[in-house]
DNA sequence: ACCCAGGTGGCCC
DNA sequence: GGGCCACATGGG
């Protein structure tokens, strides 16, 4: 029994479920996370719409289409110079490695879907992991600076690698990929809320949480 | 006029 | 391996 599952308890008491990821279909979680880089979600969230209007949120349809308009209408998402090649090149990869099928592109062992996912451009070891969890239902637990930013405050941690925060969280918690997703979607909230990066905590619901640990600029890539 | 956003890829040493 | 940097739009 360890304090990560305590303060996961304690998130879920306070913020209630955060019905993550949102997205109508597994497709658009995909294409949501592809986006999602460095921006947030209400521009995420707008791009998806801008797409959706123009009968573009459909992985043929992306696969088939030219930059311009794909780049028109997620430009609201920033980095438009390399979100939209890479979201076209990754859904004609869905094409060619699983015909479209999603059933079937997720349906191999956890660790083989991720080395092929860690392949694509754009597809680092976050957006690899928010598309196995809450595209393909893989039990993965998915971190991010956020992830890492309150463990290390809380003092669970000092590393910053990927691998090695992922296995921290993993070793303390059940396999359970509802958990998982409830879980990271819950540090996202009490970060945004609490843990920005000038530490200030008021009436923090995990109390001191940033009184611990320094944080990191950025999360190394691997643990090997 | 800053700083930040649910990262990633590319350099350099 | 580690340490910077660019990427780009929109909101506080």
């Amino acid at each position: 029994m360890h304090r990560v599952i305590g303060v996961y308890r304690r998130l879920l008491a306070h913020y209630g479920p955060q019905g993550w990821w949102p997205g109508e279909s597994r497709f658009e979680v995909i294409v949501g996370a592809l986006l999602m880089h460095q921006t947030s979600w209400r521009n995420v969230a707008t791009a998806i719409g801008n797409l959706r209007r123009a009968h573009l949120l459909d992985m043929r349809r992306l696969a088939g289409a030219t930059i311009r308009p794909i780049e028109r209408h997620v430009r609201v998402a920033g980095l438009h110079r390399s979100k939209p090649a890479r979201l076209r090149a990754f859904c004609r990869h869905l094409i060619d490695r699983a015909d479209g099928d999603l059933d079937r592109y997720f349906g191999r062992p956890t660790g083989e879907v991720r080395r092929d996912l860690l392949r694509q451009s754009g597809v680092g070891p976050e957006t690899a992991d928010s598309i196995l969890l809450y595209a393909g239902g893989h039990p993965v637990f998915v971190v991010d600076a956020y992830t890492v930013r309150i463990a290390r405050r809380l003092g669970w941690l000092r590393t910053d690698r990927y691998d090695d925060v992922q296995r921290f969280f993993v070793r303390n918690l059940p396999v359970d990929p509802s958990m998982y997703g409830e879980y990271h979607a819950l540090l996202v909230a009490h970060a945004k809320a609490f843990c920005q990066p000038k530490p200030r905590c008021g009436p923090c619901p995990l109390r001191r949480v940033c009184a611990f640990g320094r944080d990191t600029k950025r999360i190394s890539p691997s643990g090997r």
